[in-house]
DNA sequence: CAACATATGTTAGCAGTACTAACTTAGCAA
DNA sequence: TTGCTAAGTTAGTACTGCTAACATATGTTG
């Protein structure tokens, strides 16, 4: 350490930066985590890879292009996280179903400037394709999930509106809680144990 | 119609203003709602007042506590709202409880760039005094229906547990719609119905 | 009523942003 | 080697929030 140059970020010293497209998307993706999406600036981006500021231009369309590409690997992310966490109890399981909506919250919470862009408003990245694509996967997953559960425990009823009652509660409770609602009105609340608690009553048809 | 002339808003045509603050909030009100916070410029409420882009420093530390205003307001008028609902139905009642919900829902779509600012991340906004206990007292009327519902039909539990649980969920309702997350993912909901039929299991001790 | 004090406006300017136009350099291909 | 093109550069536009210094109205007080 002490050798403050950036290196992780900067080309060779040549003119020609070499992989400035995917040293942008890290520096991008270092700065929204450290100050989030709101604070970023693109300027600051470009002083990390030790380049103008009208270099990104020749990469990306616009400030918005280099931020779906940090939403697209944050659904990669969440959805190996959750898949794991599913597994890790069983795919027809209670415990496998509470465990991945304690993941979607755990990811919120450890990446909230990312989950942030993932379920925002901005609706330039919702319109993206391979944004859409991925918000779907992520939420067929759970589907399959509570498919499984159903089956195996004999609930009859729509999977896909039990799925997305259980996103809508999961969902909540991570928003409330990046956003710290919870700590303005109701500061003593677990939510892992408020899931818990709270899903047997949402799997019900 | 046809005067341009923002007489709403304007002072009357004297060096001093006379009522900048008012015009001022009431500008940020109706820009905010028009374009959304995020692309909301002090500069456009002052064009708008017709007032130089220096002149709000004289009312207001900065940016953020006029939205502190905004934001004030907005709880205000949210609590009307969801106190009107409750009672169309009847304190006890189920139904009460739902129309709560439903008003919390309709009042994120129709002034959904106020409701974000009531529920987003700003923490200036969030450590504002008087913010923070209108967000309290939202909250303390849900729990107050919440144990009138416990009383009249036997339900035992912790209210405030029950109340936040409902929150949550209704919190995460009005957050996908107004993100657009359903539109992408499960275009089909409805997300009043879901609300109804989510109700009876989160209010199970 | 005159003079001053203060509240509330103004203009000018700073530092920062996203983005564009025109120019330059490097690397590759004929 | 020549020259084309991709990928950098500098310089500049139009915008932002905010501050400092200056100007003007308003109201209080001798």
């Amino acid at each position: 350490m002490g050798h403050d140059d950036k290196s992780e970020f900067r080309g060779k010293g040549r003119y020609h930066h070499g992989e400035l497209r995917e040293s942008l998307i890290r520096a991008t993706r270092q700065l929204v985590v450290e100050k989030g999406a709101e604070n970023f600036s693109l300027a600051d981006a470009c002083r990390l890879a030790g380049v103008s500021t009208a270099a990104p231009y020749r990469h990306f369309r616009d400030k918005d292009e280099i931020l779906e590409e940090i939403v697209a690997r944050g659904f990669d992310d969440m959805a190996e996280r959750s898949g794991r966490a599913l597994l890790a109890h069983g795919a027809g399981t209670l415990a496998g179903i509470i465990a991945m909506g304690q993941a979607y919250v755990a990811f919120a919470k450890e990446e909230t400037p990312i989950f942030r862009l993932m379920f925002g408003q901005d609706p330039v990245l919702k319109k993206a394709v391979e944004v859409r694509a991925q918000g779907q996967a992520c939420l067929a997953k759970v589907i399959m999930a509570v498919e499984a559960y159903c089956a195996a425990n004999g609930v009859k009823g729509d999977a896909s509106f039990i799925a997305v009652k259980l996103w809508t509660f999961v969902h909540g409770a991570a928003s409330l809680l990046i956003d710290g609602d919870y700590v303005v009105v109701a500061p003593e609340i677990d939510v892992n144990t408020m899931i818990a608690a709270a899903a047997p009553g949402l799997l019900k048809g």
